[in-house]
DNA sequence: AGCACGCCGACT
DNA sequence: GTCGGCGTGCTC
């Protein structure tokens, strides 16, 4: 006979029900993590929560949909709640949808949301004094001081108010032990004041005005909309989407500014505090710890309304966002390279339709994948063909190498050296632009013909005169310059092919040896600090010729600058990155650009051996109309006939041979799929092939889904080569809406 | 992503 | 004899 435990110990209760909620943890697991909720413990979706994981607290965010069949056993329970808003339902669905395009594991896309360390709690308190009244027992000049400082203002800071009166603290402490004033607490002051649609407004006209207007309807609309501001350099777009961003402000949105890192001026900054009375919130990536958890913890509540920021801002969970101005939209930094691979610029189009508000895409010369969607209708296209106020475009002009050869060994035409000449006489000043650092890109012994290759990674090394080194641009591997060929032997027979800044300047200083010759370049010594110096000097005029590479391309103005000098305008034409042209197209034009933008007449000359490719027509004609049909045309030939619609594969790899036996893999795995064809290295853009990935997909489809669907299946038949896959899915333009 | 465990080379 | 390199595996 059995004994009914109920008999001894009552009626059996059933164990009370465990809750458990799915969290999203930093790490790449491919869903979220199941907890137990303790007693008492409140959540809901989107509750950023410290959780257990493994040995140590992780923070993670409350997601629905996770793990329905975990065992109960390795339930644990969360941590805390902290005190801070959930994310929202939009910004959870954001996370999802760019974890699922770009393949990542959601917790590696929401840690990007989530990454201040300490922001989630709450700004403490600032301790403050409030004048309460009266008068001291004994008034002193110090005591009178402090209370003639006090004045009307409701509150100080113990340490403000001292200073303010000029004397020590001591003197505010006995006032406070007198009752004069007490202690309250305050909270923290906002990281920025609140910006002004009304500080400033606009006085734009004609065709900017028009622009503007336009644009206005959509913000007034307030629904999802993508507007592609294209204009030339100087003609007044910043102005433009501006007064979208006073019109958002007025309706009481958030605002947020992508930039590329480099863009994030003091001066772009400067601007809008012009425009708007009060600067923007800053976020990149060398903000200091604290400057950042403010920012973080304000976007979020909502105090801050206008975030400017690097591509890792368009993660922030902002309380209330209704409007994103994307500047520079074809900047290739807008690229995450490591880790969650996405276009900022693209997900950001992403999070405008999901939060249902508009978007506004900006740039000087538009990438080709904006340029078809604006032809197709997708986005609206605003064109700013003439430069704003009194500035004009340089007058451009192409100098035929083959007619104007430069003398022997030597790189400037005697077209450009007049007009060099011509410049510095009048006191203005000449850019000389040339992409390539160092003395000279390749370096090769006059007896034996070995050329200087990199030990490791097969490319030339470039020899650094100043250093006196022979750099491997690819792998950053040196050494010093031999005095003797290491193949033959022979002393003093190396000779450098091909030119690089320094060696412009050494032919500069050659010619105009009394010019103050200053080089650009990011192997300048004394960093990003050092630049700026040199940036604001040239700038004040104080040098006459400046020879740089692309890092003058963009930002400063320099208003004495009336010639630019392009050396060699087909270089980058010729390496196999499909958008090399594209690429060619945006870094000119941004160089030429740079002439002319305070009204000075200016000029451009181009030396090229190919006048009449379509590059060089269109910027010496400012008609890009041509060159984008063009590079769209070969761009659908590149990627989609060939292989049929369903869908295409480029498979690159470090050499093609692993490239090939990777395609053939593929075309067993997943017969269906239409079109793989393979790069070598040769051809793929130089960035797929470096770094410490094996092996990466380049992706091209018309149907992202169809895409998805083929590389999960892949994925999970070779779950070792997870972490090696690189999705590019950016290229196709039609894929991402 | 972190962090532990675990198995082979150059050193106090 | 150890210290330490990074390959593999695991985290509700």
């Amino acid at each position: 006979m059995s004994i009914d435990s109920s008999d001894l110990f009552g009626p059996i209760e059933p164990p009370p029900a465990v809750r458990t909620v799915s969290v999203l943890v930093p790490m790449p697991a491919p869903r979220p993590y199941s907890y137990s909720v303790p007693e008492g413990m409140a959540v809901e979706p989107g509750s950023v929560v410290q959780v257990p994981l493994g040995p140590r607290q992780v923070i993670g965010a409350v997601w629905e949909g996770g793990d329905e069949g975990v065992d109960p056993k390795k339930l644990r329970p969360i941590t805390k709640v902290f005190d801070c808003p959930p994310l929202s339902k939009e910004m959870r669905d954001f996370v999802d949808w760019v974890a699922g395009y770009t393949l990542s594991p959601p917790g590696l896309v929401a840690r990007m949301a989530l990454r201040v360390p300490n922001a989630f709690d709450p700004e403490p308190m600032v301790e403050g004094l409030r004048f309460v009244g009266g008068e001291p027992e004994r008034m002193t000049p110090a005591r009178a001081r402090v209370l003639d400082a006090a004045g009307d203002e409701l509150s100080w800071t113990r340490i403000g108010l001292a200073h303010a009166a000029g004397v020590s603290t001591s003197v505010v402490d006995g006032l406070i032990a007198q009752g004069i004033f007490e202690t309250i607490f305050l909270p923290p002051p906002p990281i920025v004041a609140k910006p002004d649609p009304d500080f400033a407004p606009s006085r734009l006209a004609g065709p900017q005005k028009e622009a503007a207007d336009e644009i206005l309807e959509e913000v007034r609309n307030g629904q999802f909309a993508v507007s592609l501001i294209d204009g030339v350099t100087g003609s007044g777009k910043t102005e433009v989407y501006f007064e979208a961003i006073a019109e958002t402000l007025k309706r009481g949105k958030q605002v947020l500014i992508l930039l590329p890192e480099i863009a994030l001026t003091a001066s772009f900054l400067e601007r809008f505090q012009d425009r708007f009375g009060a600067k923007p919130a800053e976020w990149h990536s060398d903000l200091a710890p604290k400057t950042r958890e403010k920012v973080w913890r304000q976007a979020v509540t909502g105090e801050v309304r206008v975030v400017a920021g690097a591509r890792s801002a368009l993660f922030l969970p902002f309380e209330d966002l209704g409007l994103i101005i994307v500047d520079e939209e074809h900047d290739p930094a807008y690229k995450q390279e490591d880790r969650v691979y996405y276009n900022a610029r693209d997900m950001a189009v992403v999070r405008a339709r999901i939060g249902d508000f508009p978007l506004v895409l900006v740039s000087a010369t538009p990438s080709v994948e904006s340029q078809v969607n604006g032809q197709s209708g997708r986005y609206t296209t605003i064109h700013l063909p003439t430069r704003f106020g009194d500035a004009a475009l340089p007058d451009l002009h192409l100098v035929d190498m083959r007619r104007h050869a430069p003398e022997r060994g030597g790189f400037l035409s005697p077209v450009l050296l007049r007009a060099i000449g011509k410049t510095v006489e009048k006191q203005q000043q000449a850019l000389l632009f040339l992409n390539r650092r160092g003395y000279a890109p390749l370096t090769l012994c006059r007896v034996c013909g070995h050329r200087f290759q990199c030990p490791q990674c097969s490319s030339w090394l470039v020899e650094h005169r100043f250093k006196r080194q022979l750099q491997c641009h690819q792998c950053g591997y040196h050494q010093h310059t031999p005095e003797a060929c290491p193949e033959c032997g022979t002393f003093d027979h190396l000779v450098a092919c091909g030119p690089g800044v320094e060696r412009i300047a050494e032919e500069v200083e050659r010619h105009f040896p009394e010019a103050r010759t200053i080089v650009l370049s990011s192997d300048i010594m004394g960093g990003v600090k050092r630049l700026r110096l040199e940036l604001d000097a040239i700038a004040k005029g104080e040098a006459d010729i400046v020879i740089g590479t692309q890092l003058v391309a963009k930002g400063h103005n320099f208003p004495l600058m009336t010639l630019v000098g392009i050396i060699d305008a087909d270089l980058g034409l010729a390496n196999g990155d499909p958008r090399a042209a594209e690429r060619t197209f945006q870094l000119l034009s941004q160089v030429t650009g740079r002439a002319g933008r305070t009204g000075l007449k200016s000029h451009g000359l181009l030396q090229t051996y190919q006048p009449q490719h379509p590059v060089m027509q269109a910027i010496v004609s400012g008609d890009a109309g041509a060159f984008y049909e063009r590079e769209i045309a070969e761009r659908e030939r590149a990627i989609l006939p060939p292989f049929g619609r369903l869908a295409s594969i480029i498979v690159s790899a470090e050499t093609r041979q692993d490239a090939e036996g990777h395609a053939r893999g593929m075309r067993n795995a997943a017969p269906q799929v239409t079109g793989i064809s393979v790069l070598g290295p040769a051809e793929a853009p130089l960035a797929l092939v470096r770094g410490r990935h094996r092996f990466r997909l380049l992706v091209h489809g018309r149907r992202n889904s169809d895409m998805q669907a083929y590389l999960r299946t892949m994925l999970a038949q070779s779950p070792k080569e997870r972490g090696s896959i690189h999705v590019q899915l950016d290229i196709d333009p039609q894929s991402f809406l």
